[in-house]
DNA sequence: GTGCGTGCAAAGACTTTGCACGTAC
DNA sequence: GTACGTGCAAAGTCTTTGCACGCAC
């Protein structure tokens, strides 16, 4: 069940919807960042830049690369110690973590990610189930405890 | 969002329901085993017993102590081997997977685990949300893929 | 000059692998 | 003696950390 080489999805090309969101979320980064007495350096910004170039999933190496195709040079101890404040930030979360590595996604605003983890091709598809929220609310009250969040990963294949 | 110390399930007292599995999944993992030309040897033996020994999700180093309470000696590797062995055979499954390490699960014959994972304590509490069936199906089909399998991991906190 | 940031290399943690020795048929 | 199994120690992978140097105020 578990599973091989994942493959992180692709960057995207829809810039303009990209540079909508670059704005607000630089913002929350330089705010968050301020209010813990840190800088916003370039190495800060271009790793945001690159996080937010991503549509879907992205895995480190992914991001060092592309940080350092645009012709940046941060090493890979401040692209994970980045990753890391964005994570505090709440602006990116890790979704998925393999025996390989960790995914990580943009999703400051929006609702944790819910995956369909392709054992074929190891694509990874983010899907939507708002009823997750009801669900896990259930199971949760069932408990006794609260619900802050969830993780569902769907293990598929095409049909052949 | 990612989780701290987890806290495996302890283990079954309820000698009695185990016993009942012990056969069959011994049987089970021998016929695996001789199918593919491998011996059920004194150490795959201790390590098969020792899994179905948990009622929950259980760690590699936890299994390999409570092997070694037991007045066995096996080594990490073959306790490593031998959990592969068992995945294998389908008789348990990489449930959960955190930064620190793997948790394991007997599924054999068994829905696949969903959990909740308590933040504050770091509990796991093994739930059953049979709907997910039906969820899932319907992700794959909307993307024309076939539902293998599915993990949710529910993150939760106590009331304080 | 104090504090935060970065790069490099080394360290860490879990897991896997290489290798020599054992054992069974 | 051929094939599989085991333990030990070493290696591997992703990620984190120590440390010295840099930069900004």
């Amino acid at each position: 069940m578990a599973t091989g080489k994942l493959q992180p999805a692709s960057q995207s090309d829809d810039l303009a919807e990209t540079l909508e969101i670059i704005e607000p979320l630089c913002a929350v980064f330089r705010r968050k960042l301020k209010a813990e007495g840190l800088k916003y350096t370039p190495e800060r910004a271009q790793v945001l830049h690159t996080v937010l170039s991503f549509e879907g999933p992205f895995v480190a190496e992914q991001a060092l690369e592309h940080v350092r195709n645009a012709g940046f040079r941060v090493s890979k101890a401040t692209l994970y110690r980045t990753l890391r404040l964005l994570m505090d930030a709440g602006i990116i979360q890790r979704v998925l973590v393999t025996e390989e590595q960790s995914y990580f996604q943009v999703t400051y605003g929006k609702t944790p990610a819910d995956l369909i983890i392709r054992l074929d091709t190891g694509e990874l598809i983010v899907v939507d189930a708002p009823e997750l929220i009801a669900l896990r609310e259930r199971l949760c009250k069932q408990h006794g405890l609260i619900a802050k969040g969830h993780r569902l990963h769907v293990f598929a294949e095409g049909k052949q």
